[in-house]
DNA sequence: CAATTAAGTGTGCTCGACAACATTTCTGCC
DNA sequence: GGCAGAAATGTTGTCGAGCACACTTAATTG
């Protein structure tokens, strides 16, 4: 398991040859003789040279600039424990070489997107990590990236597959699966149920559809009788949450358990009337108004998008590339975390 | 937030004096004129002085032997996730001198592990990361560790408190109370249940009954009057559990849902009466046996003690202290995780 | 007052990877 | 054979921290 570690002037001894052939060896820069070549390349594979990267990474003596594009935390608490998830791979990485700084943009629309990214690339950074909240501008923007050989992240929602770069997020689909057998766990067999897209002002659609799919597909693969239905919930009408609840289950009395497929679950507290007051909801994200609605028992559950991890591994895996010459992960799928009331504490911190 | 960096040979140029007394100020190593010794101290707090980590490991050179105990995976399936969380570690820190190797020990008696330990101490690790399976003769060895001043873990259990070193895991006491509230959620007030002790050939009582504990902790707090009745299911009887299941449900007609808990949930599988077949449980562990009843739908749900992280935590705290003079946090609790057949997919890795 | 000791300071080498620069060896050609 | 020029190889300095050793003052004593 553990062997000895060999330096680059083991192996040159070994070889009977000196240090400089050897390093041509290793990094394939060369003017180097079939023979030596052939040398070395043996000894290499046959001991297992791992490179100090310690000593590699003082040589390099080269300070990295890494920017994180996220909507302000101010607008929308979602994000607020990425911030934190940033200062901690930026502490991390910081003996390294790796200076990371923040940026926030207004989620509401695409223009100070734009600008942060304009602005961003005006400082000409070794790497860039950011929310893909607006496709279109997006994409463009990390094609930008690419073209000047910018590496690049992704979080909490992806670019197409080809892009360079890494993509970190969930499963959205798979977590609307997890949200079905939730609520099909807490209500049983053949019932009718609703999916509530609540309020997004930006283009969370396609993140709400996902969801919905899963689902749906979900309670499809049983063999029991459930019925779904749709309702959306737009941004003028949560000012009064509990007249359209109102009028909804005036529709639908036979609705007993919903789906929010949004942050905004905690709309429901105090606004379901009284017929249907106890009835399982399940949500995303643990933002304070959800954890209070889930300890006042009008939200089940929640799942958990843990943006902080996906905030915190985007730096991570950037920083591993510049530092360590890591290559980076394609995509990595975080788990879908189930919160209700008794263990939201552990995942807050 | 990101600012220049500095080194000694700034710093010392900056207060027009030589390296050499500047180290002798940071390192408090006396032999430095008061003036001297002022002017550099308010230098160094001025620039907010971070020593290059990746120099100062350079230079020491230092290679670290830590060493891991644990039980068998072999004979527990359980830990087999924590020698992949060990390696992982491994080899994040190989390149900064630090050493790992694992060591299993035969978990059915204190014989292996008192073996093992004194084997370890031979070897005169820098570091010891373990799992105090036996109280007494964990404490025994940590004390001997800490005499010999071996740096220490400990993870899945805990010491008493002020032992030095390390404690990774989970709060036993608030998993119980999760492992309540899940039954709760599934069956509403008012019902019947029972905490199984399933066969633990090894002392895991107090776990246990610090999650039964919590379990019925969660359910005094409630107003409902849920009753709950304890039943162990030895080691000798699990050749026959359905045999044990028919005669205690025989017993107790009216119990609606069962708390296993410990990771033995799977031997419910086929060995529940007709009468009780679809009845609510709660388990441990994300065991491949487990797997297969949460998704033949026996197990509802599955409390995830994550040992991989758990393991790999260990590891990375001590690699952390040795080769970046971090302290070590004296306590970490993870996640209460909660699994049920459609998200236990991302937890296993 | 020179000699000894202590206190304070500066210099230079090390760790391992790496690459610029210097040097040697080999090849072809007149 | 000699010589240019390419090809291969060797040497050395760098990155920043850290420490042993050498060195310079200042203080003390016979």
């Amino acid at each position: 398991m553990s062997k000895k570690k060999y330096t680059i002037a083991d192996i040159a001894y070994m070889a009977g040859i000196s240090k400089g052939t050897v390093d041509r060896v290793i990094h394939k820069r060369g003017k180097v003789s079939k023979k030596a070549y052939e040398k070395i390349t043996r000894i290499l594979k046959e001991i297992d040279y791992q490179p100090n990267l310690v000593a590699r990474n003082l040589k390099k003596n080269k300070t990295y600039t890494l920017y994180v594009l996220l909507p302000d935390p101010e607008q929308d608490p979602y994000w607020a424990p990425c911030v934190e998830g940033i200062n901690a791979a930026s502490r991390e990485f910081q003996s390294f070489g790796v200076m990371v700084e923040a940026v926030f943009f207004d989620p509401s629309g695409t223009k100070s997107f734009n600008a942060t990214c304009k602005q961003v690339l005006k400082q000409e950074p070794d790497g860039v990590v950011f929310v893909p909240l607006f496709y279109q501008e997006s994409l463009a923007f990390a094609e930008k990236c690419v073209k000047k050989k910018i590496g690049l992240a992704t979080f909490n929602g992806s670019l197409p597959e080809g892009q360079a770069g890494s993509f970190i997020g969930q499963d959205l689909h798979q977590s609307g699966r997890v949200a079905g057998k939730l609520l099909h766990q807490l209500l049983g067999d053949d019932k009718k149920v609703a999916v509530i897209h609540a309020d997004e002002a930006y283009q969370n659609a396609i993140h709400m559809q996902e969801k919905e799919k899963g689902f749906r597909d979900y309670y499809e693969g049983l063999k029991g009788n459930t019925t779904i239905i749709t309702q959306t919930l737009p941004h003028k009408d949560i000012k009064n949450v509990a007249q359209s609840m109102k009028h909804f289950f005036a529709e639908h009395p036979d609705v007993s358990g919903l789906f929010v497929t949004t942050s905004k679950g905690y709309l429901l507290d105090g606004a379901l009337p009284e017929t249907h007051a106890g009835i399982p909801v399940v949500g995303y994200d643990l933002i304070e108004k959800n954890i209070k609605a889930l300890e006042s028992g009008v939200i089940d559950f929640l799942i958990h998008q843990n943006p902080r991890q996906q905030a915190y591994l985007g730096v991570s895996y950037l920083s591993e590339y510049f530092a360590f010459d890591k290559k980076i992960p394609g995509k990595k799928l975080l788990p879908i975390d189930i919160v209700n009331s008794e263990n939201y504490i552990h995942y807050l911190e």
